[in-house]
RNA sequence: GCGCUCGUAGCUCAGUGGAUAGAGCAGAGGACUUCUAAUCCUAAGGUCGCAGGUUCGAAUCCUGCCGGGCGCACCA
């Protein structure tokens, strides 16, 4: 039985509970959930829905608890049903049951934790859209690994999901990036308000190996080839990282395409556009702004924010039903305007669009601050934390923890951690579980087709059932919540309750011990063990490795 | 000044109103003729920033204060 079908048969008993009073029907909860006591004599599963209930139908909470646990005890797969404390319902499972868990999870194999909650919902999730002046640093691996992580949690969901990077190519800082390429081809000093650092010099290496003559075509070609150059070299990295964008939208299409000025014209339609003192503005006021924005500056210049506005209505003319955005904090005043702009084009900002804002990652070395600088040069990028510690640890570091806290990671410690990374006390998991598994092979004991439930009874393989149990759950709000970290801490979670397991409970023979039934089904438990943590990975683009 | 956000163990961080607040790391002690010790076990470590309020119940919600980060363009 899995949580989600005892909180159905919760909320079934709840309704006859009810019905069976005279009592008004239409007061129950659509759904309830079930939650697992931290103490193990508060029972498998705890319900707190008579403490809900009570007030609203107007009885007392241990009353309603006491007829709602008589009414649930009789549900199969129940063994017990306690009232406790104020009105908690303490369930207890049978072993049949709960060992039921195992064969639910081995026989949905990859499917185990997805759902339909967002089926058919179309995404795009826009995040990272670096600027193609440099390379991926350490401030976007974070919403590479957050974004992409996400994606495949809105995909577990159900919801189709476009990932999309936005790049500012239109801008003067492309002519900056130019004549700092253009210098370092010709060996002069970074401009003062230029690029510097040893990228801008390869680049400017590049371009004069291809094109001999590049030096006599000026810094428009520069910053032409240049920036296709460094966005290639941001797609190669981020491709080795593991995130793949469906999408590479850029500013400048958008202003060649004319979508800026059709843009326009739809928000004139929708009545929020007026002119002042030579410059043309949008009422974002009207939506909960702080103050209106300029759309065409008096000097004729469309703003970025004009450009804003037309990449929204771009991705909703694509038909994106929801919108999200992946920003960092330095970004957050962003998200009046966006939310407006989606108001002023007609939409509905809590559905149309989402503006999510991740704290920025602080760097130190030694306990002392470093302060990165693109223009400086003293960046760290992507390529040199792959580099150091390999792709599952650097994914696993930076989603690992909620992106609403500041990340501080020490330099040295990104280097140290390639051991104590928690990511390989997960993976370790994977690797034992495998182990069991070739073993079993070579003795030649087969999982079989089926086995007896209710054998498994020790302490630490209800454990292990339960935690198995709660995953569809965690993926589910992470999902909702947009918070991938949830999946990770779970897994560690996880990943103790199956080591206590392998610890107390030999899964296969030893010497020339026969294969008990318990043995079989302790298989199945292994085999859901390594379903459940190769899912969670996934949804965090870290492996599963056989060994380790 | 206004806005957003954070404040939980020595450090890095979990904890979407539930029962006695957790993990990893660091530090103390123990368990390897191993189904892989990248593991397990034990002990230690806390005024959940402070003060009020709402609630049967608050680390969690509300208000105020203190402290840190970030942002408040006819820049991109």
């Amino acid at each position: 039985m899995t949580p989600a079908e005892l909180a159905a048969a919760v909320l079934d008993a709840a309704r006859r509970v009810v019905t069976a009073r005279g009592l008004d029907p239409t007061l129950l909860p659509e759904t309830t959930t079930v939650a697992r006591p931290r103490q193990p004599e508060h029972g498998d599963y705890a319900s707190n829905l008579a403490l809900q209930l009570a007030k609203k139908l107007g009885v007392k909470p241990v009353d309603l608890a006491r007829e709602l646990a008589d009414e649930l005890a009789r549900t199969d797969g129940v063994k017990s049903v306690e009232v406790a404390g104020p009105g908690f319902l303490n369930v207890r499972l049978d072993a049949a049951a709960a060992g039921a868990l195992a064969r639910i999870v081995v026989q949905q194999g990859r499917a185990y934790g997805r759902s339909e909650t967002l089926a058919g919902e179309k995404v795009n999730l826009e995040f990272v859209s670096a600027n193609p002046t440099g390379p991926i640093h350490l401030g976007h691996t974070r919403w590479a690994a957050v974004g992409d992580s996400l994606g495949r949690l809105l995909s577990a969901a159900g919801a189709i999901v476009t990932r999309e990077h936005y790049t500012n190519d239109a801008g003067a800082q492309i002519e900056r990036f130019g004549r700092s390429v253009l210098a370092a081809a010709r060996k002069e000093p970074a401009p003062e308000d230029g690029y510097a650092g040893e990228y801008i010099t390869d680049i400017a290496n590049k371009i004069l190996e291809a094109h001999p003559d590049a030096l006599d075509k000026g810094e428009e070609f520069f910053a032409e080839v240049g920036h296709k150059a460094m966005l290639a070299e941001m797609r190669a990295s981020l491709e080795r990282f593991g995130v793949h964008f469906d999408v590479w939208f850029s500013e400048r299409d958008l202003h060649n395409g004319g979508a800026v000025e059709h843009a326009l014209e739809e928000l004139r339609k929708q009545g929020h556009v007026f002119d002042h003192e030579g410059a043309v503005w949008l009422r974002t006021t009207d939506f909960g702004d702080d103050k209106d924005r300029v759309l065409i500056r008096s000097n004729g210049e469309k703003t970025y924010f004009a450009a804003d506005c037309a990449y929204y209505i771009n991705k909703r003319e694509r038909g994106f039903d929801r919108c999200v955005y992946l920003l960092g904090a330095d970004h957050h005043g962003y998200i009046a305007r966006l939310r407006a702009v989606a108001a002023c084009a007609g939409d509905d900002p809590a559905r149309n669009i989402e503006v999510l804002i991740g704290q920025l990652v602080n760097l130190v070395r030694a306990g002392e601050p470093v302060r990165l600088s693109k223009r400086a040069g003293n960046i760290i990028t992507l390529d040199e934390i792959v580099d150091a510690v390999g792709v599952d640890a650097a994914r696993y570091s930076l989603a690992r923890s909620s992106t609403d806290s500041v990340l501080t990671l020490d330099i040295e410690e990104i280097t140290r951690q390639a051991r104590e990374n928690p990511v390989y006390y997960v993976q370790y998991v994977a690797a034992r579980t495998a182990s069991v598994s070739r073993n079993a092979a070579d003795l030649g004991i087969t999982r079989g087709d089926d086995f007896d439930a209710a054998l498994l009874v020790h302490e630490k393989e209800l454990d292990l059932l339960k935690a198995l149990g709660d995953f569809p759950a965690i993926v589910a709000t992470a999902a909702e919540l947009r918070e991938p970290h949830r999946v990770a801490r779970y897994l560690e979670d996880l990943a103790g309750t199956y080591h206590r397991f392998y610890d107390k409970c030999r899964i296969l023979p030893q010497g020339d011990e026969p294969v008990t039934e318990l043995m079989r089904a302790r298989l199945w438990l292994n085999d859901a063990a390594r379903t459940v943590i190769a899912n969670g990975l996934d949804l965090l683009g870290v492996t599963a490795p056989e060994r380790m």
